[in-house]
DNA sequence: TATAATTTTTACAATTTATTAAGAAAAATC
DNA sequence: GATTTTTCTTAATAAATTGTAAAAATTATA
């Protein structure tokens, strides 16, 4: 597997300099931003697997980029943060960051929990591609493709969509779709997956109203078939 | 069905109550503990069927408590750890809790996956397919198959089919079918299970007067037989 | 802040399934 | 063979589930 791209975030060169060094010997590819504006940037356009992220910033805080960027997409994030005090604010605050590492740090240290979190994922994930007869779907890119074209899905229908394929045939009931899709959290109704399922419906199906991928098991669930 | 026991252990007793108030809300019978040797002797006496355990707790660290109770039983567990940080952790010793839950949670989150937990478990007992004779049932994708063809059952026909044939030959009574696949709340008669019987002999019998594979048991209830 | 996009809720229609009731048929009992 | 009990079958009704459109609420974006 090529190295994969790590996005460092420090408004302090020394810093970024000595992680860059560290980490480029152990073969990642690096990539690095100085302020908030430029990690954005560098996040949307080169999607790396993986960014270290100050929380003091010149302009936008960590804090809130850390938080646009969970919104859109689950590349994992570890936060760099002055005082081990600081940790306990962050977590409270539910941001989803995958580590913390206190400020000052050894870069062998910060180095090992790069690769640390690097290597969870796919377990935690599952593939990052799969196809089912005319459909395919990535989950890193996070596009889904139809018959040969490319779907222009939400981001819940996109995760419905992905609980779904991800195991052909499998009946999902409701609340296991709401648990999957929209986390464990969630406090609405199950209908709100009705209308989920419809508009997926709409989108790949040629007649929505007899579905032949997104089939309906009366008093059970919904499933996702190859089509046969 | 009763309302499960579960076992909260926690040296906070706010979290502890908190969780406790959720739970018993939700029907289930809650025990509590506030240190490791007391979650032991609890677990031991009062064989709950689902645990919340703290890892951190004043005298035995909650992995220990862990540890002992999977040499023990079965019972699921699902652990509450400060940081996701720590999770990985954990997974990495194997210690095979059923679930982790980063502290801090919210406490509708924690008993969507106490429920989630407990509400796999049976289907992780049984097999999810079977196959007697010509018959085959598929229970993830809720199928049923017979003599090469796929049954186009109701969700109640499906149920009571995979009653009566996950224990081919046994004879079930009218009132445990009822109860097996309509459930302990049911309040409607017997005559209701007739009926689908009727109409699952029409739909996998040849002759469906003269029954090769669901028979009466005259006085007693009906039984599946392989089509000997 | 205003605007647009997305998500959730609501309400009602359409559909499917479950239940009941009641007479016919079959089996057991006398 | 008549009687009683139990099961089978049909058909009408009740209940539950799902589909759909549109409004409301929320969230993202300019």
């Amino acid at each position: 597997m090529a190295g994969k791209k790590v996005l460092i975030v420090d408004d302090d060169i020394k810093t970024v300099e000595l992680v860059k060094l560290y980490l480029t010997r152990d073969g990642y590819q690096v990539l690095t931003a100085y302020d908030g504006i430029e990690a954005l940037r560098l996040a949307r356009e080169s999607r790396p697997d993986l960014i270290v992220l100050d929380l003091m910033l010149p302009d936008i805080d960590g804090l809130e980029v850390c938080r646009i960027l969970r919104h859109e997409s689950d590349v994992p994030i570890i936060m760099l943060t002055a005082r081990s005090t600081d940790q306990d604010k962050l977590t409270g605050l539910g941001l989803g960051a995958d580590d913390y590492v206190t400020k000052p740090f050894s870069p062998k240290e910060l180095a090992a929990r790069v690769q640390a979190v690097l290597r969870r994922l796919p377990r935690e994930r599952g593939p990052e591609e799969i196809k089912i007869g005319e459909l395919s779907m990535n989950f890193t890119k996070h596009e889904a493709w139809f018959a040969g074209k490319l779907l222009d899905l939400t981001s819940v229908e996109f995760k419905l969509l992905g609980v779904l394929a991800r195991e052909p045939g499998r009946v999902c009931s409701r609340t296991s779709l709401i648990e999957e899709a929209l986390g464990y959290d969630f406090e609405g109704f199950d209908r709100t997956i009705d209308v989920h399922i419809l508009n997926l419906r709409r989108k790949l199906e040629l007649d929505p109203s007899h579905p032949r991928y997104i089939k309906t098991v009366y008093g059970v669930g919904y499933k996702f078939v190859g089509g046969e």
